[in-house]
DNA sequence: CCTATGACTGGTC
DNA sequence: TGACCAGCCATAG
């Protein structure tokens, strides 16, 4: 097969050196520990709180960002409108040691990153 | 170019 | 503790 370069079957953002910065700050969060859409952005230069929800919305399946410690300032799994990725969230969460209250919210005091 | 949509947030009531 | 909302901005059609 010949080198098609041109349109990759998973291809990368538009504003892909944005998204770079941002899953660099999101690997900085560590295994137990969650941070939030807007806390992200406000690490790196030129990110809102929106744009980091879509760069996790970007990753491919298979991707080594640990895109599973950013929920939203409330600490909740943000809900998905397409498909269930969300359960699937909280039980990684979970096996990292996170605990969900019984309302399904984590305690930002205890899990936030970083410290306040 | 314009409209709709969405893994968001912070303020007000 | 919610519920509601303006502001937010990349993407898709």
């Amino acid at each position: 097969m010949p080198s098609r370069r041109k349109t990759p079957t998973n291809r990368p953002p538009a504003s892909d050196p944005l998204y770079r910065r941002i899953y660099a700050e999101v690997r900085r969060i560590p295994r137990g520990r969650v941070s939030s859409y807007g806390r992200v952005a406000k690490r790196v230069q030129g990110a809102t709180a929106r744009i980091v929800g879509y760069a996790m919305a970007a990753l491919p399946p298979g991707s080594t960002v640990p895109w599973q410690r950013v929920v939203n300032h409330r600490g909740e799994v943000s809900p998905r409108k397409h498909g269930n990725g969300q359960m699937r969230q909280r039980l990684i969460l979970e096996r990292e040691g996170v605990t969900f209250d019984l309302r399904g919210r984590i305690d930002i005091r205890l899990y936030g990153w970083p410290r306040p």
